[in-house]
DNA sequence: GTCAGTTAGTTAGCTTTGCTAACAAGTTTG
DNA sequence: CAAACTTGTTAGCAAAGCTAACTAACTGAC
């Protein structure tokens, strides 16, 4: 079936719907990022560098979806913080490595679980069922966040 | 079953991964929005008033999960450009009233739709099980988030 | 009726995050 | 080697979020 063939109005509402979960998602975890000490984009940020090894500033922001002056700053910030150490490529002087420190994996499993303490209360009050229809679900929109045009 | 008990491991899973769904859906249409003439968040405004008919600016900021100066801004911009209009209440002199204006009636179901087509695309690529999967989802997830605590 | 307290919204000032444009330094290639 | 490309940074702008402090308006107790 085409993309505007039949269930358009459908898909429509649905893209709506999803549009508006993601952001009242958001605004409703702002708040535990602030106390964990630090903002989402830099949770994020640091997320991918605890867990994808060292990674050059540009792959990081491509990953996280931004340009590179963007992620400039916010590995100045995690730096600044001694979350995160910037390392010279031996063989291509322009690259830089990024490698978190043991600060930083510690700050990020306390912040990550905080947050996710948060947001896991009321998914922990849903049955065995609806939790099962969210998880298909996650993988499906993985899979549209991944075709977004 | 208690939300810390059995399953809790899923859970936090569930929950990691909702977040950083959320942050990757919304990265990935900001450019659209501003496309559409209008940021995210003075497009989420707009819709509460268009669709929410003549609302008090409190109640919008609380709708919107913001403290009320940070409405009071978006509003401000909102009118600067003619899409919304404050109006007086006749009974209590301290309230303001939002109503959306035809512009912003036209403007928000354009920008809208233009928003829309793109997360639409990769949605209408889906079966329709796997829609009827997201719908369900959507339903569950609203409400896990209007419990956040 | 007045005065204290509360409520609704605004203003001021700060931080963070995003962008583009312009630049510096390093690498590759012709 | 010089030109072109790549990687990252700096500078400067706008938007969105916050708190603190303020004004104006309403309510209630006396």
């Amino acid at each position: 079936m085409s993309a505007r063939g039949r269930g358009t109005r459908d898909t429509d509402e649905l893209a709506d719907r999803w549009h508006s979960l993601a952001i009242h998602l958001l605004r409703g975890l702002r708040r535990e990022d602030v106390q964990a000490g630090l903002t989402g984009p830099r949770l994020s940020a640091l997320s991918v560098i605890v867990f994808g090894g060292p990674v050059t500033l540009g792959d990081l922001a491509a990953a996280e979806q931004v340009k590179p002056p963007t992620m400039t700053r916010l590995v100045s910030a995690l730096e600044r913080e001694q979350l995160v150490r910037r390392e010279k490529d031996p063989d291509d002087g322009r690259i830089v490595r990024l490698r978190a420190t043991a600060k930083g994996e510690s700050l990020l499993h306390a912040g990550r679980a905080r947050r996710v303490r948060r947001l896991a209360a009321p998914i922990g009050e849903l049955t065995a069922a609806e939790r099962g229809i969210l998880r298909q679900a996650s993988e499906i929109l993985a899979r549209v966040v991944s075709r977004l045009p």
